[in-house]
DNA sequence: TATATACTGAACTAGATGGTTCAGTATATA
DNA sequence: TATATACTGAACCATCTAGTTCAGTATATA
C-alpha cells in the first residue's frame, strides 16, 4: 500500500481553474488520450497541449507515459479527495455564517452605508 | 428567493489555489473581520490584504461593506455549492478509471517504457 | 533508406498575479 | 481644529501563465 503524498492545493486548485484543463480531465474520464489527440479536440497547437498536462501531471491530477512516439494521459491515482475535504470542511462555515444572525441584522441596517465602494 | 450568478469555476478556483486566501476563509469562518485585521493577521500590507480579499470578492466567495472607515468582510452568501458539485461528480470519474483493467494492465507491461520522459 | 508522425525544448509574446511603496481621501477621536 | 486610523488608487516590480513559432529528436511506416 503506497502512500501519495497530496500535492499542494495550490497545485491542484491552479490547475482546475482553466477551463481546458478541466476539460480535459473531462475527456479523459472517457478514456486515455494522446498529447495530439487532445490538442485536436481542444483546438491548440501540441506543445500547448503538453504544457496543459505537464500542469495537470504536477498537481498529480494525471500521469502519462511515453510509449514508442506516443504520450498516453491518464487520470491519476491521487483523485479529488484532498480538495473534496477542503470545500467540504469549509462549506459548513459557509452555511453556519448563513445563518448567523448578524447576517440578518447587518441586511437590515443597509442605511448609511457605503456597500462596495471601488 | 434570488438567484445568485455562480462566477464561473475558473474564478473561484483561482480564488482557492492561494494559501493566503483559503487562510482568509478560515478567519472569516471564525467571524468577520476588517481589511486592517486580516492585513496583520497575514502579515501583509493593507494594499495587499486589498487585492487579496477583491480577488475572493469577484469569485462571490467573500462580501464587504464599507461603514465608516471600516471595510468588514465577511463570507459571501453562495458558498462552495458549485465547486463541490463540479469536484463530487469528477471524483466518480477517477474511482472508475483506478478500477479500470487497462489501469492494471499498463502496471504490468512497465518494460521498454519511457515512463515520464523529460 | 526516405518520409511522416509524435513529441520535446527553447525562445518569445501579452497579460495576469502577488506583492510592494507612496501619496492621497474620509472618518473618528482628543 | 489637529491628529490618528482605515482604507483607496496609482504605479511599479518580479514572476508566472497561456499561448505561440520554430527547430530539433525519436520512432514508425512505405
Amino acid at each position: 500500500m503506497v502512500q501519495y503524498i497530496s500535492p499542494p492545493l495550490d497545485l491542484s486548485f491552479a490547475a482546475l481553474s482553466d477551463a481546458t484543463r478541466r476539460g480535459i480531465i473531462d475527456q479523459l474520464g472517457r478514456g486515455d488520450a494522446s498529447i495530439t489527440s487532445l490538442a485536436d479536440k481542444f483546438q491548440m497547437t501540441l506543445t500547448g497541449m503538453k504544457k496543459h498536462v505537464q500542469v495537470l501531471e504536477q498537481a498529480g491530477l494525471v500521469v502519462t507515459q511515453k510509449v514508442g512516439r506516443v504520450r498516453t494521459c491518464k487520470l491519476g491515482k491521487r483523485g479529488l479527495e484532498a480538495e473534496a475535504e477542503w470545500i467540504d470542511a469549509h462549506r459548513k462555515l459557509f452555511e453556519a455564517r448563513f445563518e448567523a444572525l448578524d447576517e440578518i441584522i447587518s441586511e437590515m441596517k443597509q442605511e448609511g452605508s457605503d456597500d462596495s465602494a471601488s
